[in-house]
DNA sequence: ACCTGAACACCGTTCAAGT
DNA sequence: ACCTGAACACCGTTCAAGT
């Protein structure tokens, strides 16, 4: 039975949330149809293109409208989905990230980004700009959040080494302990960082220019 | 003569500024050198080190002080400097942002900007999620600019029909015209963004944990 | 229209063996 | 100590030829 678009597209975000973004290849996602190499460009041009399909497969549903009338609440709720649904897919912050540049100036996402500002006061280049920087924010936090997270889940395997119900370790977070905590609540500290910055901005319009 | 951990270091420059990243094999560099590949792994262990020394040599001199006592400036100051460095080699800022994640938590570039913070009433804690912020802005927005103006690059040689000296072009910038502009300025927009929410955290820094 | 077979031009890394 | 030679196990992409 015959190849469509949407299997190689489907066998692609298997691949992705099994073994993550370094074992996507064409060649293993080809052998995990049970189809040469040279099948999958019939149905995509080149591998560019194919992730390109599957950056907007994850970024799908961003695109329902808030329903708040708060413009805060709605940068908030925007910034909050976007790192869901990165986080909701192995290296999912990574691959969108490195897929961002060539391709998010035509994403809706970014779009709903600067609706959010221009919907409340800000001029439209000045809702662009805001849109970048958050945007910008929200994919390095996430990246960072997630490659760490997979890094832990690595230690976790390797560590424990006495028995897995050992008491918890006292001191042993002395190096990094300012950086721990729930995620969501530091990912909160930058975003609101942000939206602080622009509730000046709509305060004050004139600063725009001014070095702080 | 011999080959010194150096001049391996030196050559990979050399390949960056001269075709960029993607040209910056460990056989391409042997090549260069005139050198067998498995000679490079006498002087670094693998690829992802030696790009660590690239990064070192690229952020190096970001780590002299500010003179000034204005934290608002010290932060402005690091990030203009960070830029620079990132812009001052061909794809400088995707080389360092592709390792931020492995590396920058050891960075002294991010102490310095955890420093500007801590310096003037902000909390360690808060101090470096506000670093990462800015880190993740600087990055995210450096990468942006260099690859559009390695586009820019590319459409200039592409584009240019008829004659190089024609007179101005008038309509044809209504794409993207509101994203045009000095990058210096845009870029200062967002570290404003970033400033003013700092600013905000400093006046009443138990507004930190709510929701904007 | 859709896919195979087979090649092209590459990668990073390893390692016995040379000097 | 430092490097060569040669291999191993991969990549993305192309394209004549098959069905």
């Amino acid at each position: 039975m015959q190849l469509r678009r949407g299997d190689v597209l489907d066998g692609a975000m298997a691949i992705l949330d099994e073994f993550g973004l370094a074992d996507l290849t064409m060649r293993r996602l080809a052998t995990s149809l049970g189809v040469q190499p040279g099948a999958l460009y019939w149905h995509f041009p080149n591998k560019q293109t194919l992730l390109g399909a599957v950056v907007d497969k994850i970024l799908e549903g961003l695109d329902t409208p808030s329903d708040t009338d708060r413009w805060d609440e709605a940068y908030s709720e925007l910034a909050h989905r976007l790192r869901a649904a990165l986080l909701a897919h192995r290296d999912g912050a990574e691959l969108v990230s490195a897929t961002f540049a060539s391709r998010m100036t035509s994403s809706k996402v970014r779009e709903h980004f600067v609706a959010a500002g221009t919907d409340y006061g800000l001029s439209r280049e000045h809702a662009e700009l805001a849109a970048y920087a958050l945007l910008y924010y929200v994919l390095g936090h996430t990246v960072d959040e997630q490659s760490r997270a997979q890094m832990e889940e690595l230690g976790a395997l390797t560590r424990a080494p006495i028995s897995p119900d050992s008491p918890e370790v006292i001191g042993g977070e002395s190096d990094e302990n300012l950086l721990a905590g729930d995620p969501t609540v530091r990912f909160q500290f930058g975003l609101d960082l942000f939206i602080d910055g622009i509730r000046a901005r709509l305060a004050s319009p004139h600063s725009a220019l001014h070095t702080s």
